[in-house]
DNA sequence: CGCTGTGAACTAGTTCACAGCT
DNA sequence: AGCTGTGAACTAGTTCACAGCG
């Protein structure tokens, strides 16, 4: 396929398919057509065999698509084929618990350094056995460790300020947990996971519909 | 305004402003316009103006919009005027943390149950004084205490089984940490709060770009 | 004069429908 | 025959540009 520019949701829907292909898998499914890939994703089947051909021919006519080899195409486009350094910031109850989530890990995302601006807890060791360090040390640890994405687990106050100390230390990704807009410059790509802002759009459709 | 349907997109970015409009309150900031609002939020003031236009008209002209009285209108807007009771599932790392978080009860979202599948887990305490329950007991203590909110943090494997479970027991929002894709009925609104999709998306971004 | 409210123009994203392989 | 790959048609969402009002 020519050059096109890819939608944003596009990704966003091959890290599903990703999830789905998983599952399939250890179903011992060795085809799926785009029909049935569509089904357990909630998508048009259309939308999958465009947002593949938007990097390739990764099917067979009249077949379908062979699970793990879609599987591992997928990943290989998402940059899975990798193991992802983080460093995160806040180790309050959230901070601790994604750090604890095994989740991550299987996914190929490793913890390398821990932070928090609360001087009673630098030093702690967390369940794992890693330290808290203190803010201050960010930009020489980041560069230690290779960190390469960045998480935001604080309180919206001063997220703005963590992002900051990120993009110093030339992190080129940011995981914001925090309720607000942060602004990062144009070489650095922000993603918000923002659930009160869903439990809001819950709200809403709860009291309309 | 005329009727017109609503963009979903427009309901995640009113909660986005309620949550600038509060930050513009602390600073004591009377009137904002959409183009400062927009600023703030990373957004086109126009799409503010539109997004406002589907419910009303909230400004004044020549002079921008009185930030008390328009968050007041989005919140109202959105269903947040009243407390919501939420109902947790899967009390691990991430649904501990949850509940510890203090900003839901902020923001008007309140649990009032919680369970898991572990038989080691039931009947302990939370940190609040809650008890942790029985998945067994999950329609009839929904309904005792008027939850109205269902809230997934359980491995994937076993997200779709409770989320039937809050579907018999008549709740009709559903905020899914787990990462997988739920089935519902027409009635009941899924939101997925997915943050190894949002991490995919930044392996993608840091990969190819 | 300045800023909102809004139809019109534009852009992006999704779905259709069928050609093209296997 | 069956399912992918894809241009074309359609739908949705965003931005522009200016009328309308304070």
């Amino acid at each position: 396929m020519k050059f096109m520019k890819i939608p944003a949701a596009t990704i966003t829907r091959l890290s599903i398919y990703s999830r789905a292909l998983e599952g399939l898998i250890n179903e011992g499914a060795p085809v799926v057509s785009s029909k049935r890939l569509a089904e357990l994703c909630g998508v048009n089947p259309a939308q999958i065999r465009k947002d593949l051909a938007y990097f390739g021919q990764f099917g067979v006519r009249g077949v379908g698509y062979y699970v793990k080899e879609l599987l591992f195409d997928i990943k290989k486009i998402l940059g899975l084929n990798k193991e992802w350094s983080l460093a995160i910031v806040g180790m309050g109850n959230l901070g601790c618990a994604l750090m604890a989530h095994e989740n991550f890990l299987k996914q190929g995302y490793r913890f390398v350094a821990a932070f928090d601006a609360d001087p009673m807890k630098i030093g702690l060791k967390l369940a794992n056995g890693m330290p808290i360090n203190a803010v201050s040390d960010l930009p020489r640890l980041c560069r230690e460790t290779g960190a390469e994405i960045g998480v935001i687990c604080t309180p919206a106050a001063v997220a703005q300020e963590i992002a900051n100390r990120f993009v110093e230390a030339a992190i080129k990704g940011i995981l914001n947990f925090a309720p607000t807009q942060i602004q990062a410059p144009k070489g650095c790509k922000v993603e918000n996971v923002d659930f009160s802002v869903k439990l809001d759009n819950l709200a809403y459709h709860l009291t309309s519909a």
